[in-house]
DNA sequence: GAACGTCCTTGACCCAGATCAACCACGGAA
DNA sequence: TTCCGTGGTTGATCTGGGTCAAGGACGTTC
């Protein structure tokens, strides 16, 4: 029940520290400048966007919001990776949303957070305080436009999501997540495609357990027979090889072609 | 595998039939004229979507889209029920959404169905053909501003499903789909509260099952352990009598107000 | 009114994944 | 160098829900 002003007083010190190498960056060299709910933004619009944005660090492991506090920002994940999550009275938790790179956090309209945010690794988060973003927004309708694109992809993914968590088993489960995982990363790269994917798993056997709503035990057992059976390769515990994306697909149960609505 | 214009033409009759009583119905006094995408629309913008809609019928079990088919319109639900499933290619299917009266169908700018439409019961939809709506949307804020709206709804919905789907056992999923249905429900009817909540269960078991990521044994398992305990009444199969609603959420696993988000 | 199809219920059994528990590997602090 | 704390693995056992199978309650058709 920690709220949000605690949770910021904790990591005032680190935020400072680290705002003095982010808090003058310039839109036009922002690396999620065309993929965050800005991309659309005319240079004039994104220079009143620049006049009420601000830069906030968090360290891996943080919580960014608490569900059900106050939150009077909205922003867009400038670098690093968090989670969404939800949980019951009785402390069972499920993941639904991972937040990546050009990701937005929050909605417009609502003044409570509705899902806990938590820092997987260190973040930057790029925030506009609420009530201006609210009032730009109306005014400029490249922003909505944005925001709404990136909102029937987040349902998309969501709807995947109800897929995997509802009737497919652990070992595919755990293809589906690694299969999604690389394919960002490698979309996010864009390096010489069709070599054999490798990358680095953001996430703790709990955060995977979490999102598969699985136990950390099945997710590490599933881990190894996918190792065992040559569908991976792991690199330590946490870089993973995939030989063959195609054979990863298969055991995910996803068409050959991995679906193509992204 | 069959295509949308085959369904289309396998119902031409009787949507000819019940068009005679929809096709001239006036915006003004359409039942969900302030909760779909025109909700906010001025009397001059009603008239301009006035002249691009048309009205369609479908009959309970038929399939309004086929996943992948070329879709040249969108639409809002106008009355009847109407499910959103994916499929894998086993067979095994996960209902990933539940179309209501109000709600809407189809994205902008996607020219392809996603996922499968199935009517429930028989349903009337008030269509758009796609590429004048897209074009009308870029002009008109308010119904860009609306569909926003209804988007973050859907996606907070879909994210309380990941909950169930992945957290919630079997008693669980079926109190929570009961507790939803009966508030849509109650919402829908706005009548006295407080009362008893009785309201008719849309769905088959199989239906129920598909939402749940359950079997259709099960979901008739544990609908008749919640009625040997008292949580709900059945009046015949599929009328449904809820004595104490927060003993219903208490039994669906959440929080005893039953939530904030709506 | 018999025969069918659809939807639903119930029982017996089984298995994938949860639970409980022990232990390993690594990194940072004392 | 040992001591912990965190994250990960693996084994033994249990169980919720799946699977397989039989049968009941209807409405509809001939």
């Amino acid at each position: 029940m920690a709220s949000l002003e605690k949770s910021a007083a904790r990591t005032a010190d680190k935020t400072v520290d680290k705002t003095a190498d982010t808090a003058h960056r310039d839109c036009a060299d922002c690396p999620i400048r065309h993929r965050a709910v800005c991309a659309r933004c005319e240079p004039d619009e994104l220079d009143r966007l620049d006049e009420i944005k601000y830069y906030r660090s968090f360290e891996a492991g943080q919580t960014v919001i608490w569900s059900g506090d106050p939150m009077d920002f909205v922003a867009s994940v400038v670098s690093g990776i968090a989670t969404l999550t939800q949980t019951m009275e009785d402390g069972r938790t499920q993941m639904v949303g991972l937040l990546l790179p050009s990701d937005f956090v929050g909605r417009p309209g609502r003044d409570r957070a509705a899902y806990d945010v938590v820092a997987t690794t260190d973040i930057v988060m790029c925030c506009f305080r609420r009530k201006p973003f609210e009032q730009m927004m109306a005014r400029t309708p490249h922003i909505a436009q944005r925001l709404l694109e990136m909102t029937l992809d987040e349902l998309d993914a969501a709807r995947e999501w109800m897929l995997v968590l509802g009737r497919k088993t652990a070992r595919e489960k755990i293809a589906s997540l690694l299969a999604i995982i690389g394919r960002r990363d490698a979309a996010l790269h864009m390096d010489g495609r069709s070599g054999p994917l490798t990358f680095d798993l953001p996430l703790t056997r709990e955060a995977m357990a979490d999102y598969l709503g699985l136990t950390l035990e099945t997710v590490s057992r599933q881990v190894s027979a996918l190792k065992r059976d040559g569908v991976i390769v792991l690199e330590g515990k946490r870089r993973i090889l995939v030989p063959d994306m195609n054979r990863l697909l298969e055991e995910a149960g996803d068409d050959s072609d991995g679906g193509m609505l992204f």
